[in-house]
DNA sequence: ACCAATGGAAACTGATCGGTTTTCATCTCG
DNA sequence: CGAGATGAAAACCGATCAGTTTCCATTGGT
């Protein structure tokens, strides 16, 4: 059994919020996201001072899972390209599914505009500690310029999830020869 | 002299749309768009069917300046790795710029969601150009896979464009040598 | 069985949305 | 000078926005 049984209502506000602002935008109404969620304004007012706040819990709850389906499981034996190489198999496999829309917190981050919006804070946290595991495998294997690299792989993320985000490409053989140029030249093997 | 003394209505919202939803993102509304170009509401529906349109028509008209700040001339005798090469220094270019938010079509598309709203169908036109133009150099140079390569650059253009425009990178330092890389591993010289 | 806390449904606030219409001042042209 | 066209200002429309409040049915504790 799961460790979540019955989603209480604070559970099914931030699920629907992850859900309907990811199709929709973060421009969802609140009344929307309460029918969806099945609970009251009232109530939502009372779980969060507003919904910019529901917004940014929502991101933050969904960090968890956007790290799984990413990562590679920490000291799983294997060497830091084939670790790298993982998140990218990962976002490619996420991109071939229905309603992928690119990486949600790039999204919020550019519909907000305001980078100072909470949600938008909450976002670039997330999204920091993506780089941060590309720079740590990349330190880790010696490569030349591990920050350089590190950068270069969260720019190929981004322009790759957006780019499969607004249907422009699919990625398919296009993410995997790029990911693998760069890791070459850095002097990962 | 410039060939547009004094802009008309039309020009006005043209320009005020383009202003407004780069800066605040396409939930501007209306009555903002009015008062920024000092044209009324009821001028703006005889001249454009809707906000939609009105939006997809300043996306259309931006898109030679777009293309004049980006590409370099036709025919300027450079090889096709200079004339690439020219386009990333002028995003770099730009993103340093005060203002900057990354590329307005890539934005307008994650903002709409609606892949069939007409200011997206512009949108992508515009970006198909292009990766048409990275395709057309990289055929005319004789690179290997000359779609693939196109294509890498144009990932690498709008990831770019994307994470410099959060303010999550400065692209200072990554954007020349992460294209470097491309083009010698596809035999550009 | 009773009382109090809970929370959903819905009414309500004032603001704003996209879009239409009216009014009135200004301009051009005969 | 006078008539017609123009267009800005602003009222107006129904809908929706974020957020608050009222009302009432359900619930759990005693």
């Amino acid at each position: 059994m799961t460790t979540e049984a019955k989603p209480n209502s604070r559970e099914r506000l931030l699920e629907a919020a992850a859900m309907l602002t990811y199709r929709d935008g973060v421009g969802i109404g609140v009344d929307a996201l309460c029918k969806a969620a099945g609970v009251s304004k009232k109530s939502l007012y009372q779980l969060f001072a507003s919904k910019d706040e529901l917004l940014a819990a929502s991101l933050k709850e969904g960090a968890g899972a956007f790290v799984a389906g990413l990562l590679p499981p920490a000291n799983d034996g294997r060497s830091p390209r084939e670790r790298i190489l993982h998140v990218f198999e990962q976002l490619e496999l996420q991109a071939g599914a229905p309603g992928f829309q690119g990486c949600r917190y790039l999204a919020v981050q550019i519909e907000l505009k305001d980078q100072r919006h909470p949600a938008s804070r909450v976002a670039r946290r997330i999204k920091r500690n993506l780089t941060t595991f590309f720079r740590a495998e990349a330190e880790r294997s010696g490569a030349g310029d591990p920050d350089l690299l590190a950068r270069q792989l969260i720019l190929v993320f981004d322009g790759a999830s957006a780019r499969a985000g607004i249907g422009a490409d699919n990625l398919k053989g296009l993410i995997a020869p790029t990911v693998a140029t760069l890791l070459d030249v850095a002097g990962l093997r």
